[in-house]
DNA sequence: CGATAGATTGATACTGCTCAATATGGGTGG
DNA sequence: CCACCCATATTGAGCAGTATCAATCTATCG
């Protein structure tokens, strides 16, 4: 897909899912200077307490977001898919507040902070997809919160897939009933506030109803009805429509 | 404080703890159609896929989001004091995706959606510091997830109330060593995702060890080092400075 | 002065954790 | 092309932290 290749492609793409455009917008995103860039798997893109001077957009591969507890516990706040936006805080502040990490081989394209600062600035459209972008991305954690908060092992484990199933579809990665789930079971269980092996045996538990089906990394959601209901999963706050 | 009875100095307040402001910006907030309202305790501001129509700033009491899972349980996402702003997101998202309900009696200054996107479509000043606001909640989030997902009950609930004092310092409102806790166990509870037996053993044991001292809902903190280890909070990620 | 919400206490149950061992399979160097 | 190696996945047994359930106590308020 040209759209993973190229990184203006990706961004106007991106935006358009979130506002409407007009070719003055275009014009002045094929103006960026945009650079893109490879990492390997278990790159930290950002740390914790650096100070934040790119803005990033992620083209190929996945990353996740994550915090580390003083006795050095991970919890994983969000994945990313290709096309997602990976710093837009660093626009309005000083210092990162957690990490940024590949998951699998990455390919990112990037820009200064402040060159997009300015893009925003010069371009209200592009500043008001950004700041609906970044809410949409609050409400997801909202979302985190009562799945970590609330909910039992299976449950949890059931929202996170419904989860990253439908942003894949959302972002026109391919079908919702079959995909490649990129991490390992490590990163579930960092993301859904268990151990991995809590999660092993969870998944297996969704395999033996019949709810799932795995083989290696790869997701056949076998009942998506029983996987929704499992996982008390209702997409609206994701915002799917503008 | 002039500023919790003034609905725009209420507003002018926050924004400048934001940014800075200049008189064109001061103008035309005091130019808003600003009313005021009072709620009891226990009131639904925002009901969840409520269609989102009013802005509102919180001018004394306390108010929660929260959100359900299908079962009932409720897990309180966030707090809010005096000075906060409560539905940035109505600007830019059709459809609400959690409950916003009064702790205690509020006073809250509201104005229509479109009135206040008008505002920050002209004065971009304005615009710039409610979506700092708006990274800033998401960074809670974040943290929040963090205090869920990877800590026990000792710390989720030491964290808490170190955040909890440190806002109320930061919005000017008294003293951090020994503030009043406007929540009833059970809403720490739900913050925390414990139950409230549970919440009420954990603060006995806070108190025991001379860390805290509670006296009805009120806390003094006897040890803030001690409370702040318990917790693992570092305050970095309330990006107290711009 | 009762009514009621909230706080506190005790006893017991259970979900998910810990620790430790074993299996699998994809990648790599010889 | 094969054997080894490492990360990851899987399994088992026992334990711990919280939940649950059910009283009782205590303020506050009409």
């Amino acid at each position: 897909m040209s759209t993973r290749r190229n990184p203006y492609g990706a961004l106007v793409a991106k935006l358009e899912r979130l506002t409407t455009l007009d070719d003055a917008d275009r014009a002045a995103i094929q103006a960026l200077p945009l650079r893109v860039s490879i990492y390997p798997a278990g790159y930290f893109l950002v740390r914790e307490s650096d100070t934040t001077e790119d803005c990033r957009i992620l083209l190929s591969g996945y990353v996740c977001r994550h915090k580390l507890t003083g006795d050095g516990s991970r919890q994983i706040v969000s994945f990313h898919i290709p096309g997602d936006l990976l710093d837009l805080q660093h626009l309005l502040l000083r210092c990162a507040d957690h990490n940024i990490q590949t998951i699998t081989e990455a390919a990112v394209a990037w820009a200064p902070a402040v060159t997009i600062k300015a893009l925003a600035d010069a371009r209200p459209r592009i500043a008001e997809a950004m700041w609906r972008d970044t809410l949409i991305e609050a409400s997801i954690f909202r979302e985190r919160v009562l799945n970590v908060g609330r909910r039992d092992a299976k449950s949890r484990v059931a929202h996170m897939l419904c989860e990253f199933a439908v942003r894949c579809e959302i972002a026109g990665l391919g079908t919702m009933t079959s995909f490649d789930l990129p991490m390992t079971q490590e990163h579930i269980a960092d993301a859904t506030g268990l151990t991995p092996v809590h999660v092993n045996r969870t998944l297996q538990m969704l395999g033996a109803e019949g709810i799932i089906e795995r083989e290696r990394r790869r997701i056949t959601i076998a009942d998506w009805q029983r996987l929704r209901d499992a996982g008390g999963f209702d997409p609206a706050y994701l915002h799917p429509a503008t």
